[in-house]
RNA sequence: UGGGGAGUAGCCAAGUGGUAAGGCAGCAGGUUUUGAUCCUGCGUAUCGAGGGUUCGAAUCCUUCCUCCCCAACCA
């Protein structure tokens, strides 16, 4: 198929679009295009994961291709089934499907066979330094390293080393297999790097059949290169890992064990997020230490926190998008995130009504036991139907959206004040109640029953609309408020002797017990998304009951109120 | 004192010798039964700095500066 498409003009094409672009201009893979995701299964994937899973599969997407999802099992100490199942779960979820899947493991057996290839042709050897020998053989920067004395040990006695150290007549980390590259190499991953070492491990899909596992840059390489991968893409610490993984290719010369051309490796800048950290060693310790409550805490930036927290696998899918590929360095505004979900959303959610700090109203000029049946939207683009809600004598707003010395500009509720509940009708505060401690407990309104549904026949008109919830036919729910986890821009950045976790944000969650929603959300269901009016986008969790509801606040709307009342503030 | 990368507006990011796209954020207006959305307008960007080549340089050459990565039997 060498008529695959060119990308779309609509954007400027990414460097490495510009190497596929090339690359296809010269038919170097023969029009074909396949790239991998390859991630280790040790732990949950996060949001720069998404990165590069969006950068795999939208580029051969782009280009008619396909990616192959492949867990890079080469460590079985650290890695484990779980990791595997969610890993699967997460890509699908973002809306990518692999054309196969793969484990380093399934190359065991060639990794070993080319191993032996490249002992009997002189490039690999037995070394048996021990590990800090090793060290100190390599040299540093600024020096370089010198010769291991096993270096010159024999083709023929470094195959039978070898075929011991598989067969498990040596201890673990008593011998390694190295390749002979440069000792005085200025890149350090060319001071015979490390093929194989002795582990004594159950590996989650092998079990116990090998006692010997292949070290990533060796395994990397090869498995790309027995799938055929056309272009292998990392991030930038793997720069100057590719010498070596074009060195392990090339060694097969006569070319026995791979097909040309060769795959080729291009890095990119990986994902930063301020206010959040991205490691999966740090995340892992805030799972462990207790900070959030698992991997999938809305808080977390892994797939599974953002999936519960109500983000959208567009929205993902669209910030990866805006976020860009490029060499830099680069720190993203998580701004530009909640910009991804509340672009979305807008679009998709229902609008409901829920008041979270209720404050109850009781309208006077309304008999007990009136109530008046209303159709209201689901949302501004009529598309999306209706609903219904009733109105009756007693009901809550938000305690916000009352001041009783209001300042300038003021729009909501305040002694005198008329407003507008939203879908219903006009009505204005009267009387103010207050408990022996001076708070404020309820308001005394009237309302004007000829605005029942719209505006005041007479034309005068409120700057206020505020959301409100029927007294009478409520149901009470919890609703969970996330903010940002940490306070610190980068909260990796921190002074000397400080710690990433200082800077954890002691007000990241807030818990709302007492929330009132209208009744049509009785039957809300997890996952299920809404925006809840003039307050946010929450999300059903999967801890909600049906008679024990839970939302989770999945983003705040803009507040340009906010802002205007931090500047008078100062 | 080595090797590999990167420097374009507050944050991302196009640009590949012809006179600095776009998005986010911000600001100002308009519409609005969400202070949301939507619409309109708004940035003299010393293109890290200096020197050079050229009619013309963010783009080429040169010197310098700053930042990031590398010395796991991790990936």
């Amino acid at each position: 198929m060498t008529d695959s498409s060119p990308a779309p003009e609509s954007r400027a094409l990414n460097f490495i679009e510009d190497i596929v672009e090339a690359d296809r201009v010269t038919e170097k893979h023969a029009g074909r295009v396949l790239t991998r995701f390859p991630p280790e299964p040790n732990g949950y994937l996060h949001i720069g994961h998404a990165k590069s899973i969006c950068l795999n599969f939208g580029l051969a997407n782009t280009y008619g291709g396909g990616t192959n999802l492949r867990f890079d099992d080469t460590n079985p100490v650290k890695e484990d089934v779980e990791y595997v199942d969610s890993i699967r779960e997460d890509v699908a979820w973002l809306g990518f499907s692999w054309v196969s899947e793969h484990f380093a493991s399934d190359y065991f057996q060639v990794l070993y066979d080319y191993a032996e290839y490249l002992i009997q042709t002189g490039k690999a050897y037995i070394c048996d330094l021990t590990e800090s020998e090793i060290r100190e053989y390599r040299g540093n920067f600024y020096t370089s390293g010198k010769d291991s004395p096993f270096r010159v040990r024999s083709a023929d006695e470094n195959l039978d080393l070898f075929r011991r150290m598989k067969a498990g007549e040596f201890a673990d980390g008593s011998k390694v297999l190295r390749a002979k590259i440069d000792m005085q190499s200025g890149n350090m991953n060319l001071r015979d790097p490390l093929m194989y070492r002795i582990r004594r491990a159950h590996h989650h899909r092998t079990g116990d059949a090998w006692l010997i596992y292949p070290l990533y840059d060796y395994a990397h390489g090869v498995s790309d290169a027995m799938e055929r991968i056309t272009h292998s893409i990392c991030t930038l610490e793997f720069e100057d890992h590719r010498p070596l993984y074009d060195w392990f290719l090339a060694q097969d010369a006569e070319g026995k064990f791979f097909q040309r051309p060769l795959p080729r490796q291009i890095e990119f800048a990986r994902l930063n997020l301020t206010y959040t950290v991205m490691s999966k060693r740090r995340l892992l310790l805030l799972v462990q230490e207790g900070h959030v409550n698992h991997w999938d805490d809305p808080r977390m930036p892994t797939i599974c926190g953002l999936r519960r927290r109500g983000f959208t696998p567009a929205a993902l899918r669209n910030f990866c998008e805006c976020v860009g590929v490029a060499k830099r360095d680069s720190f993203t505004d998580v701004g530009l995130l909640e910009f991804a979900i509340r672009e979305d959303l807008e679009k998709i959610a229902h609008r409901r009504m829920a008041v979270l700090r209720p404050l109850k109203i009781v309208i006077t000029n309304l008999a007990e036991g009136e109530v008046h049946e209303l159709e209201v939207a689901n949302h501004p683009d009529a598309i999306h139907g209706t609903r219904r809600l009733f109105l009756s004598r007693e009901v809550f707003v938000e305690r916000d959206d009352f001041e009783e010395i209001p300042p300038k500009k003021w729009f909501r509720l305040a002694p005198g004040a008329e407003v507008r509940l939203k879908g219903a009708c006009l009505i204005r505060c009267e009387d103010i109640i207050k408990d022996e401690s001076g708070q404020v407990v309820e308001l005394r309104c009237t309302w004007d029953p000829a605005s029942l549904g719209g505006d005041a026949p007479d034309g005068r008109k409120v700057k206020g609309t505020l959301h409100w919830v029927s007294a009478a036919h409520a149901i009470n729910a919890e609703v969970r408020l996330y903010d940002r986890l940490f306070t610190a821009e980068n909260p990796m950045d921190v002074e000397e002797g400080g710690d990433w976790r200082d800077t954890l944000n002691p007000q990241s969650l807030e818990v709302l017990k007492s929330v009132k929603l209208e009744v049509s959300l009785t039957d809300a269901k997890a996952g299920d998304r809404y925006q809840f009016e003039r307050l946010g986008y929450f999300c059903v969790d999967t801890d909600s009951k049906p008679d024990a509801l839970v939302f989770n606040r999945t983003v705040a709307l803009k507040d340009s109120w906010a802002k205007v009342e931090e500047k008078s503030k100062g």
